[in-house]
DNA sequence: CTGAAAGCGCTTACAG
DNA sequence: CTGAAAGCGCTTACAG
């Protein structure tokens, strides 16, 4: 266990100054080629590796990226943090991970703790209500992704998927069927602001057949336990009850199962539809019908957006959008 | 986006030494209470918060820990993260979180960045035959703790469940519901000396009712798509097969699914068991009988031995055996 | 109870 | 092409 050889190790036994070890570890240019030779070599002899924290300490860049989800056992979440860290990693970043379940002081103090540490920037699914701290973040030089949701400011830029439109693509769907009595699941976990995919669910329902009949609404958990309570409660409002646009699909398979325990059909009695398209949700019985998000696209325009900030410090980037995508299973 | 305060800063507000404001903002004692107070206060108008990187320079400690996955998207996988990753923020330390695939040279890579990171300590999934390379980095100082191996060496504990105990628990279940024919799928992931699941069913069975009558075996990815591989093989091997002991949960779903779509019943004609109890297991149809591992129980376990380890460099820990449970439902 | 000095392992700006 | 000096923001001895 003895000490890691350093910068002035390498000089010594070559016989140069630190300051030519760090011009060639760095690849800066400047030297003979003898010189990067011998420096290479004694660099291999001794296991030289630069030691990151000491050079963060002076460049103020860390080679680190944060990751913040709500919760890592929200089963559409692991996907996305698997091909965020990899993306990272391609480039060269290593990761740190916290979860905040949501809550906006978990999510604060996550953030200071990255802070202190010096990330170079954060990905984030933000708390409910935290988009003051977020701001605040951006405006002191923190480059931040903020994934589904919105907010101008310094250093942050957005990313999400066209939930408007997946609610948009479910209600078309269930009045295809020829559903006539419907009602929506949403999540408590999903502030009113971030209700995208209820808004176009509503709205294109009143498009096409006015607004006569609004749906029955549910409010639960966005599990299977908070699916099955939310059929509940829309059926108490609307007994004759025969689509469902749920939250995610881990509510759609809630909704179902207690569809079918209350002695309904799915899709005959009532028909469900899900967003996310987890792994899940083709293994089930029926498999589910919902909004396919892509998953492996939002990690990839995450890490890109999160690049581009990283390298051009106050800038403002674009809003991305991602479009999503109706699959038909059985339940709907 | 003006500079963060310094230790320099405070000090020079207050008007003492930047000694005696490291003395209070680390509570080490040896100062006035008057001097507490305003250093205090400084620091709350400054938003003073000390850097973490110049202080894990001096004191080879950065307050974080490494969590080396195989894959997050496996569905077992993410409920550890989440326990690991909340518990140790709970003892003031932030995640690092790199998956490797398996790959023993991704995982290299991974361990180098953190280590030269200053992690505190890691824990790991090893990836395929890389006992070499943890070994090396406990001998180096690295505090590590494997899970699902077992090694010996400085600085590493072993955390791991009972899966040999869980092989048997299957094989005793599918012998006591009358199965004969029985096979066995692994995962081409798992090393033979991993192996420890299917030589607990092995030998178990060999011990009730003798060794004649070998089971069949097939090997496939930890997968649904990798089960319903495995039930193939293990029909192309035994056409009236009547049971199977699937490495995890995933493959056991796949084989259910392959063999409801050769026109087989589950569990009439064949009956199957799983291993992990991931949440899934519990909304397909037949709902999974499954060996059920305690994730919450392992994360506890690994991060207080990681702690024990960062305590007390150099000490050898007990190696730590969770017990596992047999979890009846429909599929055997 | 308090502080001046040295130094963790690097990079930066400058001089030759 | 190369190096001596200063310094990133702290902590660690040590002295008073």
């Amino acid at each position: 266990m003895d000490r890691e050889a350093t910068l002035h190790d390498v000089a010594g036994k070559v016989g140069v100054s630190p300051r030519t070890v760090s011009r060639v570890v760095n690849d800066e240019g400047g030297y003979s080629e003898e010189t990067r030779r011998k420096v290479m070599e004694a660099v291999e002899e001794l296991h030289y590796r630069p030691n990151m924290v000491a050079r963060a300490l002076i460049t103020k860049r860390s080679g680190t990226v944060g990751l913040v989800g709500g919760d890592m056992t929200d089963p559409f979440f692991p996907a996305l943090a698997e091909g965020i860290q990899q993306r990272a990693r391609g480039a060269g970043q290593t990761m740190f991970f916290a979860s905040t379940g949501s809550d906006p002081e978990r999510q604060a103090e996550v953030l200071r703790s990255f802070w202190v540490r010096a990330v170079d920037g954060v990905i984030v699914f933000p708390a409910l209500d935290s988009i003051d701290q977020l701001t605040d973040y951006g405006e002191r030089g923190l480059p931040i992704v903020v994934v589904d949701d919105f907010l101008e400011a310094p250093n942050v830029a957005c990313v999400s998927f066209d939930l408007e439109g997946g609610g948009g693509l479910a209600a078309k769907h269930l009045l295809k069927r020829g559903c006539q009595q419907m009602g929506v699941i949403s999540a408590t976990v999903s502030p009113p602001r971030r209700r995208h995919r209820e808004r176009g669910f509503l709205r294109t329902l009143a498009d096409i057949r006015g607004d006569h009949r609004p749906p029955a609404m549910a409010q639960t958990d966005p599990t299977v336990k908070g699916g099955e309570a939310g059929l509940a409660q829309l059926l108490a409002q609307m007994p004759d009850l025969d689509g469902v646009f749920a939250y995610n699909d881990l509510v759609a398979i809630g909704a179902v199962r207690a569809a079918v325990a209350s002695g309904r059909r799915v899709p005959e009695d009532i028909a469900v539809v899900g967003c996310d398209d987890i792994e899940m949700s083709s293994y089930v019985t029926p498999a589910l019908t919902t909004i396919r998000l892509d998953r492996s696209r939002l990690s990839a325009e995450a890490v890109a957006a999160l690049s581009d900030l990283i390298g051009s410090p106050g800038a403002q980037r674009e809003t991305v959008v991602l479009p999503v995508e109706l699959v038909v299973r059985e339940s709907a």
